[in-house]
RNA sequence: GGGAGUGUUCCCGAGCGGCCAAAGGGGGCAGACUGUAAAUCUGUUGUCUGACGACUACGGUGGUUCGAAUCCACCCGCUCCCA
């Protein structure tokens, strides 16, 4: 059973500990994305306990797709295939439903995909997303629901929102029957509801409040980040929170910059997870104590420091800018190693100092200094 | 020695009288990226100017023409074939 204990606050800021079969996480807490079972840029999971990594997210979609949920199941699940021991969570395929717009088809029963590999078809409805997810034994399964772009028009949210609710229902019925059977790889997988409405606050506050008397392990806030302002996330976020349970962890899907991190902790967040670090990292793009860099400019040719002074990243305590920027140039595969593992552990560390701040009562303090620092390009 | 080609902006390479500061690659310079169809995508890349525009450019020199990277002559360089 899963148990998540709330330390301490500082206004609305929380510090928490999340405790699950799989281990503990401290929270605040940042997810590091694997979406295909390993992160991308050539970072095993072996690498991400050198990298303060806590949990790792892989996606439903696609390892139903390739291998197969059946294949990592008969395999022994996600934590023996991928090497990686801690907390798992799985994306339930839902943000696929936003992101494959153009390949697929939404009815009450659930999505027709067509697969990005081979364009054939694909049916994933919350039935299936849990069987996937249970086939992959994560240690968090998150419902599967529809994440509309922004903009959207009031209408179609408050049918989108009530869909995702009925799917909701389905989730959590097939979870507890998975559970249940005999030979389930992980026979306590938790289940984290997500809430939507778009920028609708009024959606927002009444899906919010559906969900929680769902009474799940956790609670996630979703279709952020998909085309709105921040401004308006952090008004949605401003307005959900007051609604989501307290005994239970939040989530903030898929964001985000380490300015929206340090954000939406100040307004009661306790988990994240984005792909930004690691893609960013990909392109060169670089995240640093004092901003961000884009290590492929022409002014970091002779530069021999490490990308981050105040960083002791197992990148930055061995190669210089100079040479990392060559490797991009250059085309070779260890640029983007080394690149992701540096971004991960700035956001890992990110949450670590976080977490810290709020030990000693000056999150505050930590979010006047970094806030707007860490997201200035340098 | 004879014959046939060829020389284009940083590189490769298109162009065959005006719509050419010159396609397309590459390279360079910069930007984007938020539950990953993303080792991807976008912009830009002669000089000057805020812009209109002006100027300098297609091996060299001279010519034909209203107008030449494009046609002609000679010169220079490179390639291939025959002796």
């Amino acid at each position: 059973m899963s148990q998540f204990e709330l330390l301490q606050t500082e206004e609305r800021a929380r510090r928490g500990r999340f405790s699950t079969v799989h281990g503990v996480v401290e929270t605040p807490a940042f997810m590091n994305v694997a979406t295909a079972g390993a992160i991308k840029g050539g970072v095993s999971a072996f690498d991400l306990a050198d990298l303060k990594c806590q949990v790792q997210l892989c996606n439903t979609y696609h390892l139903h797709i390739r291998p197969g949920d059946e294949v990592i199941r008969a395999l022994g699940g996600l934590h023996t295939f991928t090497g990686w021991k801690g907390p798992i969570l799985t994306d339930s395929g839902g943000f696929q439903v936003f992101s494959l717009a153009k390949l697929r088809k939404i009815t009450e029963q659930g999505v027709e995909f067509r697969s990005h590999v081979d364009g054939k078809r694909i049916f994933m409805g919350p039935e299936e997303s849990m069987a996937i997810q249970s086939n992959l034994g994560s240690t968090i399964a998150m419902a599967f629901d529809e994440c509309v772009e922004n903009p959207a028009t009031y209408d179609y949210v408050a049918k989108s929102v009530a869909r995702t609710t009925r799917w909701l229902t389905r989730c959590k019925a097939a979870m507890e029957e998975l559970n249940s059977r005999t030979g389930a790889i992980n026979p306590q997988q938790l289940l984290f509801g997500i809430n939507q409405g778009s920028t609708y606050h009024d959606l927002r506050v009444a899906h919010m409040e559906e969900i929680a008397a769902f009474d799940l392990d956790g609670y996630a806030i979703g279709g952020l980040a998909v085309g709105e302002t921040a401004k308006e996330m952090y008004e949605v976020l401003d307005v959900v929170t007051p609604h989501m349970p307290v005994d239970k962890p939040r989530y903030l899907m898929g964001v985000g910059t380490p300015h929206n991190i340090i954000e939406a902790v100040h307004r009661g967040v306790d988990l994240f997870d984005c792909v930004m670090p690691s893609r960013n990292a990909r392109h060169a793009h670089l995240f640093t104590w004092d901003g961000i860099i884009n290590l492929q400019n022409a002014k970091y040719q002779l530069d021999d420091g490490p990308i981050d002074s105040h960083c002791d990243c197992p990148t930055c305590s061995r190669y210089s800018r100079a040479y990392i920027r060559h490797l991009f140039r250059a085309g070779e595969m260890l640029a983007m190693r080394l690149a992701v593992m540096h971004n991960l552990y700035f956001y890992n560390t990110l949450m670590e100092r976080i977490r810290q701040a709020l030990v000693e009562g000056k999150f505050a303090e930590f979010r006047k200094q970094y806030s707007v620092r860490v997201g200035t390009r340098i």
